[in-house]
DNA sequence: TGATGAAATGAAATCGCTTTCAATTATAGG
DNA sequence: CCTATAATTGAAAGCGATTTCATTTCATCA
């Protein structure tokens, strides 16, 4: 039982080559309708299925899909930890994947090239970069010719890949319209960064457009920025927040997990939301209508994020009279603001 | 700069053959000073590495591992989704693999024949099972001869297999004596399932302890059981404690994730959390201490579990020269009750 | 009926590595 | 200096598929 049966053993018990075999399994070449019958019969028989190793070797087609994130502080695991937004992510991806007979794995980015051998030593057959990386490593990867998604990539680069986004900038300007409408004026904008991510900096685009729009002063002092996404990291923002000379009775954070931070922050120095302060946040992830209060944000399906990315690689992996040098395919998937009870006119 | 090179360019540049280069980089024979150094360096002026698909077709050691999750909606995407528990516990996994050069693939669990296929063709050199699968699972694993690490497990089978667990008996004990010492009587058990997850019962067991210990009586109309671990299965037990006729002041929860919807749900419904209803939640998730009141719950590292699992796993697959069929070893984690502001003397 | 081209099959090379076993070289002992 | 023994190395056979190319078989048609 322990010993599963090889194409040989099919073959042998069919009476045909090995070849043939393969033949009538990858519908490669025709074979007449009797063979064909009588390999069918013995593989079922055998139990046979094919490995995908020797597949691999063979083929150089794995059937192996890799999902790069940013090692941000020591390892992609205290990334994961950290931050719901990269599971509901990989949920998507795994969920596809799975659907195509792939095997998703996940990678740190270290070096542009120890990432590049990892694509090369397990023959990986598409890559899906979720998160800001150096400029480097899309050089690097692209000599690798093999199909790339791109998620929330703002890069230069970005254009000669496949692309999955949302509208950042529209985002961050329905946030803080929505604030505005409820009649407040002074907004604080919480980002990770500003200058090393184009995401936030688009949504902070969204901010100022806003405020412009709106003829409210864009202050400097009201931008806050935390350089990670972890609960406590939004709780340092919070208390600063409370301490700040600046007063001020709304806030946009760039995630939600950056905002449920604040909150409590906000919260532990007695103030109450949505009384004292409003808060919106961004993402929508599952926790956000399950705090006290529930959380008003600014909607994306990262689960179908991480769904769309990979249908669109597979499809790419599939495509092997791929025409011209991949399709720079782009798509933007909706946003919604959901608002609940975090967020009250002042 | 597409092409790798293999280990027959090392061997030609070295002006040796390709076995002593296996030789060298394997350490597994003796190789004279000098060849060996001739060999390091074309090794590294060709930037060679091995190739992981060619090493597992050869030596049936793919340095990749599987964790098995349980199917318990549709997909195992669904269940990542919901719950936060798989993903800290997989961080700690990814970690370790990760620094033994392994790499991780995960997968729910359909029939068990699907999953034998899936490691055979993978050439899975472990596997580790998060959460509670049937019977015959473990049966036809067992015939795979690979090491497997088993986590919560209280199977039958599962003394034949490596361990990781805590005291669940003793952690549900904890979590109700605090209650009753800060003067509850009435007490709620909320479950996923008694019948069907052993470890819902251990901790109901010592629920049950503690409530026999101080003389209180048992009542099985305080007993929850939800099916799942969503946030809103939580709010609907939630609901239903409102609504019931047995008025109660306090609720234990199974898992954080449950008592999360369960304070939402009594808050959506006017009661104050900890003055009308104390609440003690199970894991400790990374959430816990900045929902409003935090959660006082009894904390189990998963991140750290699945770090231990994983480096049981690599331990028993390095030992080659395993002696015995498998050492059975059992690890059990510590849990710790971190009392914070969801709960209130009476 | 024999020639001809198409259809069906198989032998063997290949993918990149490991490993057995034999061959070669070095070292030591007499 | 010669042989016995140990230490190094390499040739070649896998591992389990795919794939090229040649061969066999079959229809078809003159």
């Amino acid at each position: 039982m322990k010993n599963k049966s090889t194409i040989r053993d099919v073959a042998k018990l069919a009476g045909v080559s090995s070849a043939t075999v393969s033949y009538v399994l990858n519908g490669v070449k025709k074979v007449s309708d009797d063979t064909k019958q009588r390999v069918l019969k013995s593989v079922e028989e055998l139990n046979y299925y094919p490995d995908f190793t020797a597949i691999s070797l063979s083929k150089s087609k794995s059937n192996l899909i890799g999902v790069m994130v940013p090692l941000i502080t020591d390892s992609p695991a205290s990334m994961f930890k950290k931050n719901q937004y990269y599971h509901e992510f990989l949920s998507g991806v795994e969920m596809i994947a799975r659907n195509n007979n792939f095997d998703t794995m996940i990678s740190g980015v270290g070096d542009p090239e120890e990432c590049s051998n990892w694509v090369k030593k397990r023959n990986l057959d598409g890559l899906i970069f979720v998160g800001l990386f150096p400029e480097n490593l899309y050089l690097e990867m692209s000599k690798l010719d093999i199909p790339i998604v791109l998620i929330d990539s703002y890069e230069e680069h970005a254009n000669r890949y496949l692309n999955v986004q949302i509208d950042d900038e529209l985002g961050g300007y329905a946030a803080t319209r929505h604030l505005i409408e409820l009649g407040h004026e002074k907004i604080v904008f919480v980002a990770t960064s500003l200058a090393s991510s184009p995401v936030d900096r688009k949504r902070y685009d969204g901010y100022k457009r806003a405020i412009t729009e709106f003829h409210l002063p864009l202050d400097d002092r009201l931008t806050i920025e935390t350089n990670d996404i972890a609960f406590d990291y939004g709780y340092k923002a919070g208390e600063s927040i409370v301490r700040s000379s600046v007063h001020c009775t709304a806030v946009v954070a760039v995630s939600d997990n950056l905002a449920i931070g604040i909150i409590k922050a906000l919260q532990d120095n007695g103030k109450r939301i949505p009384e004292d302060y409003s808060i919106v946040g961004f993402d929508d992830i599952a926790i956000s209508q399950y705090i006290t209060p529930s959380l008003t944000t600014v909607r994306q399906d990262v689960f179908d994020k991480g769904k769309t990315a990979t249908e669109l690689l597979m499809k790419s992996i599939n495509d092997t009279d791929a025409p011209s040098p991949s399709g720079t395919t782009a798509v933007e998937l909706p946003i919604k603001l959901i608002i609940r009870d975090s967020t009250k006119a002042l």
